[in-house]
DNA sequence: GTTCTAGAAC
DNA sequence: GTTCTAGAAC
C-alpha cells in the first residue's frame, strides 16, 4: 500500500541480536516490466528473482535522491548488508530456532541452496572464536536437518561450507546441492567459489576452531576464483561456463 | 552479492 | 556475426 513511502529504517547495531525485529518491505524498481508477484512460475527460466522483503541491490531513500541523512557508507542500505535484512523477514525464514535462522539463497546456485545464519551478529569467520564453537556445530546440524527435511528423498549430494572471503556481511553457512543446476550460476567466480578451496568445509572450520581457537584462511584465495573451469565430479576441464553447464547434466542423478 | 555492457574470443 | 567474459558501478 503505502510502504513505498515509508522511510526504510531498521535498527541494527553491531551487537544487535533480537530475533523479533521487524522489517519493512520494499521493492519495485522504476521501469520494471515485471508484473508477476509470484516467483515459482519463472524460477526455472530466469534468475531475476526479486524476492519480496529484501532488495540488497538498491535501497532508495524516499525523501531526496543523491545524499541521505546519514553519511555512513556501510549502512543497511548497502548491498553487502542484505543478509541482515533478509534473515529478519519472516517470509524468507525457512527455519528458525533460538540460535539460528535459515533462508533460501536469493540467487541459488543449485536446486537446493540455503544459508544458515546465527542471530548473533558475527561479521565474518575472522571474528569467530572458541566461544562460537557450539554455535558453529549447531549451524552444521541445522544445515543437515534442512537436507533431510527438504531433500531427503532426492539422490542429490550436498556440501556444507563457508566462502573464504564472502561478499555479504554476517557469517553464513552455505548448504548447497551438488547439481549446480541453476540459471543464477553464471560465471567463473560463482563456480570456483563453491568448487575450489575457496569453499571451506563446515567440518574443517569447526575443527579449526576446536584446535586452534580461530579460523585461518590461506593466502591466495582471490586467485582461486580465476582458475580454469573444472568439473567437480570427474575433473574434466571445460572452456566456458555454458559448456560446463552442459557437461554437468551428465552427472545429474536419474 | 548483482546488473550492465564493451570488446575479446570464437 | 554471435557468444562469452570480465570490470565498473558515484
Amino acid at each position: 500500500m503505502v510502504n513505498e513511502l515509508y522511510p526504510y529504517i531498521v535498527e541494527f547495531e553491531e551487537e544487535a541480536e533480537s530475533p523479533g525485529l521487524e522489517t519493512h518491505r520494499k521493492r519495485k524498481r522504476s521501469g520494471s516490466s515485471d508484473s508477476i508477484e509470484g516467483d515459482a512460475a519463472q524460477e526455472a527460466e530466469s534468475c531475476r528473482g526479486l524476492e519480496p522483503g529484501s532488495d540488497p541491490g538498491q535501497s532508495s531513500v524516499p525523501s531526496k535522491k543523491g545524499k541521505d541523512a546519514s553519511t555512513k557508507k556501510e549502512s543497511l542500505g548497502h548491498w553487502s548488508q542484505g543478509l541482515k535484512i533478509s534473515m529478519q523477514d519472516p517470509k524468507m525464514q525457512v527455519y528458525k530456532d533460538e540460535q539460528v535462522v535459515v533462508i533460501k539463497d536469493k540467487y541459488p546456485k543449485a536446486r537446493h541452496h540455503w544459508l544458515v545464519l546465527p542471530w548473533a551478529s558475527i561479521s565474518s569467520l575472522k571474528a569467530v572464536t572458541r566461544e562460537h564453537l557450539e554455535l558453529l556445530k549447531h549451524m552444521h546440524t541445522v544445515g543437515e536437518k534442512m537436507i533431510t527435511d527438504f531433500a531427503g528423498s532426492s539422490k542429490l549430494r550436498f556440501r556444507l561450507g563457508y566462502h573464504a572471503i564472502p561478499s555479504m556481511s554476517h557469517v553464513h553457512l552455505h548448504v548447497i546441492s551438488q547439481d549446480f543446476d541453476s540459471p543464477c550460476l553464471k560465471n567463473k567466480k560463482h563456480w570456483n567459489s563453491f568448487n575450489t578451496e575457496y569453499f571451506l568445509e563446515s567440518q574443517a572450520v569447526i575443527e579449526m576452531v576446536q584446535d586452534a581457537g580461530r579460523v585461518s584462511v590461506r593466502d591466495g584465495m582471490p586467485e582461486l576464483l580465476r582458475l580454469p573451469l573444472r568439473c567437480h565430479e570427474c575433473q574434466q576441464s571445460l572452456p566456458s561456463i555454458p559448456q560446463l553447464k552442459e557437461h554437468l547434466r551428465r552427472h545429474w542423478p536419474e
